[in-house]
DNA sequence: TCTTTTCTGTTGTAAAAACAACCGACTTAT
DNA sequence: ATAAGTCGGTTGTTTTTACAACAGAAAAGA
């Protein structure tokens, strides 16, 4: 667990706290570490949660499967973020969704409750803590409901203008590159893959953008 | 700002707090209360907001402006909702949405650091309104992903099943009441109005539901 | 009460998406 | 190197939705 208290310190939970402090909290928090081969589950729906975790190595999705097989992507886990921090809350009921690692994975486990206790003596840097995750839920919260703005469009092409503006803002530059790819970002947008690539490609004949795999360009009429 | 006291007593930051305190809480939290005009501008894309603001009367909009210039409503915020939770990290960047007052309108703004740094001497209260927005903000949380799993459904008959299954379970009874009118449900479940009601009507006169106005009562196969 | 407005259901048509199937380019594994 | 698998684009068909227009019911207002 130790080596990965450098990517500890670069996350949003422990910011602001220094490297020896992160080693001490580890056990005051009762982190555990897991892995988690390419494909395997990390939560499952209807599983109950009380911990928050960090992912500390390769990539998850937050998704849904309904009963067709249609998929969801919730949202995408990059090194370094947090999830789980819905559930906090005692009366939070069960998980909504899936975790899934997309990549090998490891996912270190920190318990809520020794979370949000303050704890008495060691833990210099606790409230913190306590702020950071404050803070990323909030931003949490912000991701959303960019989410929403995106698949609350109406068409494909609409979904798809709300979705490369938003990242090209993000990137502040009118060329980008994006996480996912076709399959992927059609289940990010709830959209069907074919469709979506069709759409893409009128775009790109209109003149609207450019594209080569995950990399875009957008264009001015 | 003192009239506004019986509104924010109902709203869910200052949820168990008395309605003395409420009134101490204000300066104590640096609250400072803005009237808007009906077309006026509450806060504008690209700003930075360091406030949690509540609504205590009229109603808002928050739009988003794509790349090419199409404008969409994103949400809307009716009296004693909060907005900004989602803004409360420093590093949460600039506001990606206007916010507009669609009729005329009072909003209270409350300085975030007040909030979230406990105050050492009078606000008996301060660490329970800390606590709400904690768990207002995984509510908004969990909301949000609720919502974004009725949306991502790729039909309007799976939207509504999907809709109407969770409010059935939310209330835990087969027959319950929406808080919706047909064309708010349709914009909640960002449908067409009139396909959507075609689709329940469909529903109806296969037995899979009743309805009238805003009662549902969900039946076996 | 009577009028006006809002709400809801209904229908037909045009537009869009889902779906399925296929192909070539590219990557990965053996 | 070759086989297997993944990825992205394309096309045609079927299904679904958006849109527009209208009418009766219900609600609100005068």
């Amino acid at each position: 667990m130790k080596k990965y208290i450098s990517i500890l310190k670069k996350t949003k939970l422990f910011a602001g706290v220094a490297d020896e402090e992160i080693g001490a909290m580890l056990s005051c928090l009762d982190a555990r570490l897991r892995e988690y081969k390419k494909g395997e589950y990390v939560l499952r729906q209807g599983e109950h949660l009380n911990h928050i975790t960090v992912l500390v190595s390769g990539e998850l999705h937050i998704q849904r499967d309904d009963y067709w097989g249609n998929r969801s992507i919730v949202n995408r886990i990059a090194v370094g973020e947090m999830f789980g921090e819905a559930y906090i809350a005692p009366e939070s009921g069960a998980l909504l969704n899936d975790v899934i690692a997309v990549e090998d994975s490891a996912v270190i486990f920190f318990d809520v409750r020794r979370i949000i206790t303050v704890c008495s003596s060691a833990c210099r840097f606790h409230s913190m803590v306590v702020q950071n995750l404050f803070f990323a839920i909030s931003e949490k919260n912000r991701t959303l409901v960019q989410k929403l703005g995106h698949i609350s469009k109406r068409t494909t092409r609409e979904k798809l203008i709300s979705y490369l503006s938003e990242e090209a803002k993000r990137q502040n530059s009118t060329s980008f590159t994006i996480p996912f790819n076709r399959q992927q970002l059609a289940d990010f947008l709830s959209v069907d893959r074919s469709a979506m690539s069709n759409e893409l490609c009128k775009m790109r004949d209109e003149g609207r953008l450019e594209f080569k795999k995950n990399y875009f360009r957008l264009l001015k009429d």
